[in-house]
DNA sequence: AACCTGACGAAGA
DNA sequence: TTCTTCGCCAGGT
């Protein structure tokens, strides 16, 4: 079966009470990672949880899941669910470029909450000699 | 209590 | 660099 995921609730623990007005926290065309939601959220090793609680919280609370996405930059559905073109409609209209089917360019979307600095020159090792 | 799944992720091979 | 393994957390059977 499928276990009916969606008709039960996630316990309001610390934990997930605090994913749940993280990702509302999230701005209009900037995106965080699993990871990184569970990290603010006080438990560094929680990504696969905060997947869980999205999965039976974003409609109830209205959040917009969408903007959280795998530490690759890819939306982490199948491409066959139905879930995976919805995100990526809702990421588009949100000025998301992909780059690949699934993915896009992490670093220029991901929203820095808990970044207090930003110093960091990425540049690419070889543009050009 | 034991074992399983799942919108994850870092480390190895 | 891609694939596999294993650890995490929440919840289900």
């Amino acid at each position: 079966m499928k276990s009916s995921l969606r008709s039960s609730e996630v316990r309001l623990t610390e934990f997930s009470l605090a994913v749940i007005a993280l990702v509302k926290e999230i701005p209009h065309g900037r995106v965080a990672t699993y990871g990184q939601i569970a990290r603010l959220a006080g438990k560094p090793h929680a990504a696969r949880g905060v997947g869980w609680i999205l999965n039976s919280c974003a409609e109830k609370y209205k959040l917009p899941w969408q903007r959280v996405v795998n530490s690759k930059g890819k939306i982490s559905f199948s491409t066959k669910a139905e879930e995976f073109a919805l995100q990526k409609k809702q990421l588009k209209a949100e000025g998301i470029e992909f780059t690949s089917i699934s993915g896009f360019e992490l670093e220029e979307y991901q929203w820095k909450k808990d970044v207090a600095k930003p110093k960091r020159s990425p540049r690419t090792p070889q543009m050009f000699s």
